[in-house]
DNA sequence: GTGAAAGCGCTAACAC
DNA sequence: GTGTTAGCGCTTTCAC
């Protein structure tokens, strides 16, 4: 800058002018500043100008995901992308992968690059209460997907519960009365609330709960399928079956796909996938909606850093229950159906 | 810092040492700091420290990918992610969604924060002569997935010639003539490079090229859908496809599926997708590695960090033709095969 | 082993 | 309108 100052022959306060933006400098002196940049290729450095800055923002926020290329995940990415773009704001994004400690170290290194906040997916069984410690930085902390643990933030989930009654409900009203459940690690926050609005459905039709029929901890697409095929082939297995998860939803169906079953077990997932509607039959689901999800984090952490310091919020976003045949087909006869 | 200097009752340059973990502090004064640190939840500033020392990095490097939500891309961004990961590197990213003014604008932001480097999934046509301007930060810019327009510099592709050969020497191993072309924006690189390679499997076969059975600037699923549905109501319809790109390609099993024709039609792809096994019949594609591009190009960026100087390195990564179902149906008897 | 002074690139405050 | 001085949080250099 200096550098540009002496080429203009102008005083470094007035390159300081026009690289902001700034009124209050004449047009002629201004075009000798610009012609002089041109020259130098200089390009102002953000995080020096900001040290000195009274509003100490660096424009860029942290963004720790689970896994940046799951499509859940790359999508709330993309939504608080588009928000942050929208106010000159840059995304330092980041894989935790459900480990506590790393998502620990990730928040400390993007505050050591002084993020202005952070958009935070927990990981699983993780710990929050770190964050405390700095009573200022949990309003620039919104968590997204799953609530934080011991500590009190801003938080927007989506409403899980609710969706799962729902999609189990549905099973129950084509007279489904053996439904198994295959689900996630029940320590993640979204698999336990699954599972709980599974448990209301059948309570709400008293249909007792059958834990054989019940498989959690399921933690990838291959365990998922052999979940499915041991349960398919116990004693009175189940006509339908509810999917907690993507991952778990695909391989419920690769399941299905090896025992020739796709048309004949019921299906319904919870989260939606691409191609859903491609297969046979289409794959009913229970939709949350990840863009939404991520705006909305987006928009309260920037209010937040806008000075908002109203009380914590919680939003929970509603789902949709997608019908698209897996979830249509009827309990064979001479089921469980028949004899109410 | 000062503030913490003062609690532990020692000077600047002490809490300095140990916050960097340098050698030559006496325990006792080191567990003092240590403590003051604690008290204060002290944290130091990353940028504040990069400004004065000899070697200006940040640990940050960009990456500006088409859209971070497309599978692609995401995996390329994990990928990077985690080479990074293994330096202590963070990523900022950003989608640029084919919009060169937009990319342009994205490397200046990042320039602006003092990233070390940069990864590029380039903009279709847009003039990276800009990047020139400054030599040395071209040093610091490798490019992936496509290279560069009027500039040279470190670049890392898939084979996406010798790919999409592949692919349609198949369909023509099996019989089929009539092979339709269902292509992207011929502005991107890599749908140049596929369509050459389709022209060039005709000709190898000395199967003349039909441009009424070539369908470019295809920019989404619904475009692919209608243009499959042209050309397979047109005379003489093909009797296989090769789709150039991942979201052509399930365009053209929704217009196959619409006309009720996937198992008559044969379809192979570029560009591997979930589920692509689990559809009927399984879609054969040419799968890309996208793991293996960004690793290659992270790897090349920080070779180039550190100080290799050597000339432009252009790496070709290998793709592989997954045989699945789709691309391996045979033409139907009485088609331009018999006539052969 | 430890600390004081200078300075990284920039902007705030104030004087001209 | 414009330039000067001080100082942001830190590391360097160099005395002690």
């Amino acid at each position: 800058m200096r550098d540009v100052a002496a080429l203009a022959g102008v005083g470094l306060k007035t390159v300081s002018r026009v690289v902001n933006g700034e009124t209050g400098v004449s047009p002629e002196l201004h075009d000798r500043v610009v012609e002089a940049i041109g020259r130098r290729t200089y390009q102002r450095d953000l995080h020096a100008s900001m040290l000195r800055r009274s509003t100490r923002k660096t424009a860029t926020i942290g963004l720790v995901l689970e896994d940046v290329a799951n499509p859940f995940s790359s999508a709330l990415e993309r939504a608080i992308e588009d928000a942050a773009r929208a106010r000159g704001v840059m995304v330092l994004a980041a894989s935790c992968d459900e480990d506590g400690d790393r998502e620990r170290r990730l928040v400390a290194t993007m505050r050591e690059r002084r993020v202005d906040g952070i958009v935070l997916v927990p990981a699983a069984g993780a710990d929050h209460g770190y964050l405390e410690a700095d009573r200022r930085a949990t309003r620039s902390i919104v968590f997204v997907d799953r609530p934080p643990r011991f500590l009190d933030a801003d938080v927007v989930v989506s409403d899980n519960r609710s969706g799962a009654r729902a999609a189990v409900a549905h099973l129950l009203d084509r007279g489904h009365r053996r439904i198994g459940y295959l689900g996630d690690d029940p320590a993640i926050y979204t698999a336990a609330e699954r599972f709980q609005g599974y448990r209301e459905a059948l309570a709400e039709r008293g249909v007792p709960p059958d834990p054989t029929r019940e498989r959690a901890g399921l933690r990838s697409v291959a365990d998922a399928e052999r979940a499915v095929i041991e349960l398919l082939r116990s004693d009175r297995p189940p006509t339908a079956l509810f999917a907690s998860q993507n991952l778990v939803t695909i391989g419920a169906l690769q399941g299905l796909r090896g025992l020739d079953a796709q048309h004949d077990v019921a299906l319904v997932g919870f989260d939606d996938f691409p191609l859903a509607d491609l297969l046979e039959p289409g794959v009913t689901v229970v939709a949350q909606d990840p863009l939404a999800l991520g705006r909305a984090a987006a928009h309260l952490l920037f209010r937040r850093l806008d000075g908002d310091a109203s009380p914590w919020q919680r939003l929970v976003l509603p789902v949709e229950l997608v019908t698209r045949g897996s979830g249509e087909l009827l309990p064979p006869e001479g089921s469980d159906r028949t004899r109410r």
